[in-house]
DNA sequence: CTGAAAGCGCTTACAG
DNA sequence: CTGAAAGCGCTTACAG
């Protein structure tokens, strides 16, 4: 890439080929790996396209050959601290594997419907190699016509299996299990779940494995569930139930994003004290997790798994039938008192 | 979208004409806005697409024309707030363009020249209608091959105007001004700035800004100056900073990120409380600035006109020769003190 | 309004 | 190893 020459239209092979006196054959042979070309003309080649500043037109190469089709994210509120790491992580990911990625932001569509109905049909438009829903829950029928027009689909976080289809899930049980045992160990009787109204399948999940090994361990349970997953929906549900009396002595959120609300409104908002009057445990570990203001103890979701096992899918030609389980990790910090 | 039909290749528009019983060129005009077809005839090529699960490709349309040519937007650690929050604003702008967008994480490369310059001729090979450099800087050389080879480019925050590029920056001038009286009025009369090393010419003329304020108002100042533009940055800063005597009253930190750290540090290193005995101002009016742990006084970044601005010269043929200049709005929060 | 034909920029058997 | 030719899936003058 070097060059002075200004140019209205990008230089093509046809061009290149002129200036190289080779054939048309011999230039597309030069940027194919593996192809045989003389190191004779193979020089003359790049010689010829340095001079005109060529470039493989990757949206033609991608007509015919599957490996230059763009993998396609599909995606809402991208600047939440979940997706953002999520979104680095992959597109890090794939531009290893020289991947194009395109990425479609369902948010600011018209209705929730809307967005997401879109960025399939734009995703089966740009031919995708695969299309990776991170996040929302694509109606059932939808994936179903994507599946029948070809189309490769990955599901993060999505609850029920779809028949085709490569399902990615955290393993969030024997984490629910971590989660009640600490609480107890911290002599919490009283505890509280708080989750968002967002109807992800992922969280309605992990949320009735807190129950359950809540209820199992003899805790006294009450949920809270309201707004999307946000900040300002933690504040709310704490607000909440710090309000009356027997107030709870520890709260689960199952996303850090909550907990950070729960966090400030309880110190803020009711002077309390944390770990001591309050232990809160958060899934995520999410960048802010581990800041001085907050030190949540809570869940690393796997993000690099979650990543590779992606890149790994993206390439083979059959998708497994199982859901993959990816374990997520215990990150202990200051939110949960150490012993009873 | 409807169907159960599997297809191991996608349909073709020649299959839908056959089907539909009307010409190869019948279908193209079926999907093209304006295009002259009989009802009757657009009727059928419809009911033949939708039994065929046919989708227009787009990969090949964008050969020929330039408006289903993607955008390609590139960056590195999307999951730094400001990044992630200027990507969110960015892709749901683009979308509603209905323009296809590509991105490109320069992030996970080996060395950081290495990652840019893949990054460009990534762009330039998927033939890109623009590309955007969302961070980092790319060598002026690169930029120029790129505008040589006919892409049309567009540069955030980038201080010195490049030939034949579209700049689109803050304008942190008159901010900087603002901060400079806002901490005269909270009485400090010992300040520091804090800044990483990472080089972005915006974050340097906005120091350079700062300073020039903070003397001009006969502040005494100290210059921090370190590491990447991250949290950790800044509570180093903060525990150099806040060791010694003569501890400044007050800080600007070019970055909302950095202001994080240094109040984080502040209070549970130091055991200082904020405002009342060190007041800190921000930069980017990230979510986490309004959130009740920081309550941070800063100045918004222009996200929604940033998003605004480039929609409107990736259509336009022509880019202005003057750098576009965005003001930031001063948003006043807890971490200054109200008056002297 | 319609279809046959030439074009976009690429790849890939096929002969030599 | 090489080039002429057919192919990928699209669009777009050009006649009718």
């Amino acid at each position: 890439m070097s060059g002075t020459r200004l140019q209205s239209h990008p230089a093509s092979a046809a061009e290149v080929a002129r200036l190289a006196g080779v054939s048309r054959s011999a230039v597309s042979r030069t940027f194919i790996e593996g192809a045989s070309v003389s190191a004779e003309t193979r020089a003359r080649v790049l010689a010829a396209a340095e001079a005109l500043n060529y470039h493989v037109n990757h949206l033609a190469r991608g007509i015919s050959k599957q490996d230059s089709r763009p993998v396609c994210l599909i995606g809402a509120t991208l600047d939440a601290p979940f997706h953002a790491r999520m979104l680095d992580r992959l597109t890090q990911a794939l531009q290893r594997a020289r991947r194009m990625v395109m990425v479609i932001n369902t948010g600011g569509a018209d209705g929730p419907g809307a967005g997401v109905h879109q960025a399939l049909e734009h995703a089966l438009s740009y031919r995708a190699v695969a299309t990776v829903v991170l996040s929302g829950t694509p109606p059932a029928d939808l994936v179903a016509a994507c599946v029948a027009a070809g189309q490769r689909m990955i599901l993060l976080n999505r609850a029920d299996p779809l028949p085709g289809i490569c399902h990615i899930r955290v393993d969030d049980a024997p984490a629910m299990r971590d989660a009640v045992s600490m609480l107890l160990r911290a002599g919490v009787r009283r505890c509280a779940l708080v989750t968002s109204a967002s109807g992800t399948p992922a969280l309605a999940q992990r949320a009735a494995h807190f129950r359950r090994e809540a209820e199992a361990a003899g805790l006294s349970l009450r949920v809270w569930q309201g707004g999307p997953t946000a900040y300002a929906t933690g504040q709310r549900a704490a607000r909440e139930l710090l309000a009356g009396a027997d107030r709870p002595e520890g709260i689960f959120c199952v996303t850090d994003l909550l907990a950070f609300g729960v966090i400030d409104a309880a110190r803020h908002e009711f002077r309390m004290e944390i770990p001591r009057d309050l232990s809160v445990i958060g899934f995520d570990d999410v960048a802010q997790a581990s800041w001085g203001a907050y030190d949540l103890t809570t869940f690393a979701h796997p993000f690099d798994a979650i990543a590779e096992e992606i890149l790994l899918r993206i390439g083979s030609t059959e998708l497994p039938e199982a859901p993959i389980l990816l374990p997520p990790t215990l990150c202990w910090r200051g939110t949960v008192r150490p012993e009873g």
